[in-house]
RNA sequence: AGAGAGGUGGCCGAGUGGUCGAAGGCGCACGCCUGGAAAGUGUGUAUACCCCAAAAGGGUAUCGAGGGUUCGAAUCCCUUCCUCUCUGCCA
């Protein structure tokens, strides 16, 4: 959620910098600015109301105290008024600042000077490029097609026992999932996160906190009878655990990892791009999230890219990262970029991080502060990316590792699987 | 799940209708004291919003959350969330 103040303040840069998520704002903007003019008057108001009131009251105790009872029920005769007053202007207030929070939720974060403008994927700007892409053998298949030749993912169990989206990991490619998790882990805590097993259930206020809540509800599975929803990534519960907190600048930067299985609805779906692992309705992630003062989050979101780059590197997967454009680019972020394996058996590049800044967007929700030199409060930056998502790894791993003579297991992940072929 | 107790500032803790944003203590910051430190001592020390060009200053709200009673609520009533103790259930 964007500042009101900073809005006011930089009005002509927020719509230049929204106009490259192809958005005119400027009706939106003049709106929230014209909002909180009146919001602002009604407060004055209702506060001068309240103050007299409160003076009132005053002068009403000291007269019963005195004893002059007459004195007293003639002032409690103005105060009727007064109540009126401020029920009405207090009704007008919270009517203003509904409208205008209803507003600001539909507002998406300004992206940063970086951003290219662009209305797709195509426009996205691919910003580096590593690894060997595979040649492989004439009978290379596509993962879903090695999966049940190896009998290590079965989509159709899935579909039994819960329904599609849903798959069953078996025998080495349940070891392989786990193998990958550990390493992820493994990798992230060496960088300096510190590792977090979070709920997989959240609250409303969470939800609503990282934004989810209340515009996106139909992404999460709800748990009715308790109200509680399964979480989509665990930046929910991971950047929740921030919410209504009031930092040292000394506790800055702060970094975890988690991993958590995720639950995503998702609505649309077409044809070989959701085939598969592609994409399913329970996966698993492990994810970093960081807390940075706003004068280094930038290097931090340099950090995490680089940090990116050397699981991949190890994993020797051929990738490529990508600066998403305006038309592309995440309702919260301000700067995002992709990290995307290349699967030769698909003949296209799998989506498999997400790494991003939010700068204060996020923060200003969740009321995430720090005290800073000055003694002021000031909303932190906060940033995550996926290190990593499960499921596309593993495709492009079963995928780019084929041989005739079965599926190699990248040298890294070895230690944690117990054996070097599938 | 049932019965009971309770949720107060960074922390502990007092406060059962009025002058209470809240005693006292701890912690923290700055000063005095000291050769230096400790002890001692003095002052200060919540958050959000509004008014003010800004600073100074002033105002409003906040005692888990939401609603109500009252001229006036930390204090009384209702709803809800959470914690603790006992009982039950359970990996």
């Amino acid at each position: 959620m964007l500042q009101v103040p900073y809005i006011r303040e930089n009005k002509d840069a927020v719509i230049y910098g929204l106009a490259k998520r192809n958005i005119d704002a400027t009706e939106m903007i003049d709106e929230v600015i014209s909002l909180d003019e009146y919001r602002r008057r009604l407060q004055t108001q209702l506060d001068n109301v309240l103050a007299e009131s409160n003076s009132l009251s005053k002068e009403i105790g000291n007269l019963f105290k005195s004893g002059e009872i007459e004195k007293a029920n003639k002032l409690k005769e103005q105060t009727v008024q007064l109540k009126e007053d401020s029920k009405l202007l207090g009704d007008q207030l919270e009517a203003k600042v509904e409208a205008l929070n209803q507003l600001l939720y539909k507002i998406p974060n300004v992206p940063c000077s970086l951003v290219p403008a662009g209305s797709s994927e195509t426009d996205n700007e691919e910003v580096f490029r590593e690894g060997d892409i595979p040649v492989l053998h004439k009978n290379a298949m596509p993962h879903w097609e090695l999966a049940k030749k190896y009998d290590i993912i079965d989509f159709e169990l899935g579909n039994k026992i819960t329904g599609a989206g849903f798959p069953v990991y078996k025998g080495k490619g349940a070891k392989l999932q786990r193998a990958l998790i550990a390493y992820f882990l493994d990798k992230n805590t060496a960088a300096g996160y510190t590792e977090y097993q979070l709920p997989l259930l959240v609250n409303e206020a969470s939800g609503f906190g990282t934004g989810q809540l209340p515009d996106k509800e139909g992404q999460m599975y709800h748990v009715t009878g308790d109200n509680l929803y399964l979480i989509p990534t665990s930046e929910v519960p991971g950047t929740n655990i921030f919410r209504d907190e009031l930092l040292n600048e000394s506790d800055l930067p702060i970094g975890i990892t988690g991993y958590t299985p995720c639950f995503r609805r998702e609505a649309g779906s077409y044809g070989a791009h959701v085939r598969g692992l592609n994409r399913l309705h329970q996966f698993d992630k492990v994810e970093i999230l960081r807390i940075e003062h706003p004068s280094r989050s930038y290097d931090a979101l340099d950090e995490m890219v680089a940090h990116v780059k050397t699981i991949l590197q190890e994993l020797k997967l051929p990738y490529r990262i990508l600066r998403l454009c305006g038309g592309d680019l995440g309702f919260t972020s301000a700067l995002t970029y992709d990290f995307e394996v290349f699967s030769t058996a698909q003949d296209r590049w799998l989506e498999i991080s997400s790494v991003s800044n939010f700068e204060t967007f996020q923060a200003n929700r969740l009321k995430l502060r720090f005290k800073n030199a000055e003694g002021k409060n000031e909303l932190a930056h906060t940033l995550n990316g996926s290190s990593l998502a499960l499921p596309r790894v593993l495709a492009g791993i079963l995928e780019n590792y084929q041989t005739e003579n079965g599926i190699k297991i990248p040298e890294v992940l070895i230690p944690y699987t117990g054996f070097d072929t599938i």
